[in-house]
DNA sequence: GCCGTTTTCGGCCCGACTGTTTTCAGTCG
């Protein structure tokens, strides 16, 4: 993911190595990929530096240790040079010629890259024949009608350079992946009930699950002699805001608002995420979301295999493409052909001599692999699981029987303690946790110590009460203890000492935000350190579209807390479920999973519907390769009982 | 720049769409 600030190399923040911490070694990596596409370099030298950034983030050994013993180029993807570039960088303090790289590509041309339609060799182009270095410069060129001139662009090209300007402007950034399921679900809904459509099905990152996702893609089963119908049918839809293009084989077009009869709800968010999305911009955002989808057309016995194709990942499918080639056959969206029988046959003409495919599943077996789940195809190990038979056996949301990270109207929710203790009985869950704010965070009511003791009290009281009728749940008490600056917890440790866990948050972001990797790892840490401590909350503080979270080395903080819980100290990572934080990220669930740190699905609810957000962390532990074992609340309320009180 | 090798150079996934061309380049997924 590249961000777009003013790009230049990190400063050395220590006096001896390593100078610098994996993080910004993956940073210059994927930074490095992007100006040489714009320098106009080999695109397969491109793709070593974007490959080499990606395998280094997924890396879960110590970077340093790594590097110095000399190991780097065992790592799949970092050969020889880039091995002797990070080496340098760690051991010396500096990067070669790479400040050159940096300094010798204007910002601006960083920035053009998020035009939709416009890629590296274009900018590259504008820049070299008429010396523009902004999206300002770009679009009063393209008003005065000089980029027309140019070589292979004419009065269209220049045209579309202008709308995607615009278009940046208005929709820039990615959507949610709520934002994604609730418009994407709708939209098959719709397609797969037309008239002259057997099968529709929503692909894409939607279907992957990624906590955000740039546009839906719907593929859909119609025959060719259907597809004018389906298409005038598509583009008729009720609450579309445009039409892109429509040709044979894909219909793209743009959902506003209108899409839905009823309003889209906003719920139950609390004001830190509401303070980071900005007021006035969550407005606007909240009326008017857009968002974008394709929809392509083909054939029913096509369908599996563009179904595949476009719920992606590029890179999964990049392995699947190799995989085919090793046995000799040639897998595209259109089928699966022996490459010795298709000839010069192309697309869809080849389809005919495809091996047939019902669904997905099928294609997997034709290249003895198992099915993979779509959240898991990200090509970060699953594919060598598929061929081995050890996929995992991903939890469901319906397993969880609770969870443990919620707010009531004693701090900033909206429904009482009874009130959130029923909601979730109807949810048909054996327990609830409560987790108030802390005294310190005032703006959010936190509790004193008085309310605390009189909170603990109620919560005693209601789970007698449950006990005496024979009801099998209970309230476990918690709060939410802030962790503060120096790593220390919010409240005495005898104030503490009457909760049944504590879960421990970071909310006073900017502290945070200004301090380096090193020092965070440490302080968070040390906050994880203290005896009562029981699950690490929103573990980055990121909010998504919102802010970045403060930076730190979670591999190091799980590996610690996993050395805690092997001496017998509960300590539980969170995934926290709310669809703008989704932090944990699901791609350090493996990472806590191995180090034997149990992980905890918490909707963060402030609200009754608040509740319901679990599910969204569901998605995400399941992305995450997560288990029933794995997840602490799919555990019974009575084994809870034993471990909290 | 990386990888693999019948090691030291050739290949690196594949196709649709668009707009510019008259055979192809750029972008996207």
């Amino acid at each position: 993911m590249v961000s777009v600030a003013s790009w230049s190399l990190p400063r050395p923040r220590r006096k001896g190595p390593p100078f610098y911490s994996k993080s910004n070694v993956v940073t210059v990596l994927e930074q490095v990929g992007v100006l040489l596409e714009l320098k106009g370099a080999n695109p397969f030298r491109v793709r070593s530096y974007q490959n080499a950034s990606r395998t280094l983030g997924g890396l879960e050994e110590d970077l340093w240790s790594v590097t110095s013993e000399g190991r780097l180029t065992d790592v799949k993807g970092i050969g020889k040079g880039i091995a002797g570039l990070i080496t340098e960088a760690l051991t010396e303090g500096t990067w070669g010629d790479i400040g050159d790289l940096y300094t010798s590509v204007p910002s601006g041309l960083i920035e053009m890259l998020a035009i939709p339609g416009l890629g590296p060799k274009r900018i590259k182009q504008f820049h070299d024949e008429l010396q523009i270095e902004s999206i300002d410069q770009l679009r009063v060129a393209g008003e005065n009608g000089n980029l027309r001139e140019l070589d292979r662009m004419g009065v269209k090209s220049e045209q579309k350079v202008l709308d995607g300007i615009e278009l940046l402007k208005r929709f820039s950034g990615r959507r949610r992946l709520d934002v994604g399921i609730l418009y994407g679900e709708a939209l098959e809904g719709r397609i797969a009930a037309m008239e002259g459509v057997s099968r529709a099905q929503l692909a894409g990152s939607t279907r992957r699950r990624k906590e955000t996702i740039g546009d839906l893609d719907i593929v859909a089963a119609v025959l060719p002699e259907d597809v004018e119908n389906v298409t005038e049918q598509i583009v008729n839809l009720p609450g579309i805001a445009d039409v892109k293009g429509a040709g044979s084989s894909k219909v793209s077009i743009i959902l506003g608002t209108e899409f839905f009869s009823d309003e889209v709800v906003y719920s139950g968010l609390d004001g830190g995420v509401l303070e980071a999305l900005g007021g006035d911009a969550y407005e606007e955002m909240a009326s008017n979301t857009t968002i974008d989808a394709q929809v392509r057309l083909v054939p029913p016995h096509v369908f599996a295999f563009t179904l595949a194709y476009f719920t992606g990942s590029k890179e999964h499918n990049v392995r699947m493409r190799q995989r085919a080639l090793d046995k000799g056959l040639r897998l595209n969206e259109f089928g699966l052909f022996p490459v010795d029988q298709v000839g010069d046959l192309k697309g869809i003409e080849a389809a005919k001599f495809s091996l047939p495919a019902e669904n997905e599943a099928d294609i997997y077996t034709h290249l003895d692999m198992h099915w993979v789940p779509p959240e898991l195809r990200e090509d970060s190990g699953e594919i060598e699981a598929s061929m081995a038979g050890k996929l995992p056996q991903l939890m469901e949301p319906s397993m969880l029987k609770g969870a443990f990270h919620n707010h009531t109207t004693a701090s900033d929710g909206t429904a009482s303690l009874e009130q959130m203790a029923q909601a979730a009985q109807n949810l048909g869950w054996e327990f609830l946790g409560i987790a108030d704010h802390s005294q310190i965070l005032q703006v959010a009511s936190g509790l004193s110590p008085d309310e605390l003791i009189s909170q603990s009290a109620e919560v005693r009281a209601l789970n007698e009460s449950w006990s005496d009728k024979g009801v099998d749940f209970r309230l476990f008490h918690g709060n939410e203890c802030d962790i503060l600056p120096d790593g220390s917890l919010d409240y005495t440790d005898e104030e503490r000492s009457i909760l049944d866990h504590v879960v421990g948050s970071v909310h006073q972001l900017p502290t945070w935000m200004k301090r380096d990797e090193v020092e965070n790892t440490e302080t968070l840490i040390r906050a994880i350190e203290e005896p009562s401590f029981t699950i690490l909350g929103h573990a980055t503080g990121r909010i998504l579209g919102g802010r970045d979270g403060f930076p730190v080395d979670l591999h190091a903080v799980l590996r610690r807390m996993g050395e805690l819980n092997a001496e017998g100290n509960l300590k539980i990572v969170e995934i926290n479920a709310s669809p703008y934080r989704l932090d944990l990220d699901w791609r350090y669930c493996r990472y806590a999973k191995e180090q034997g740190v149990p992980i905890s699905i918490n909707p963060d609810a402030h609200s009754i519907q608040g509740l319901k957000d679990v599910w969204f962390g569901a998605q995400i532990a399941r992305k995450g390769w997560l288990e029933q074992n794995d997840i602490i609340n799919c555990r019974s309320g009575a084994e809870l009982e034993q471990l909290l009180w």
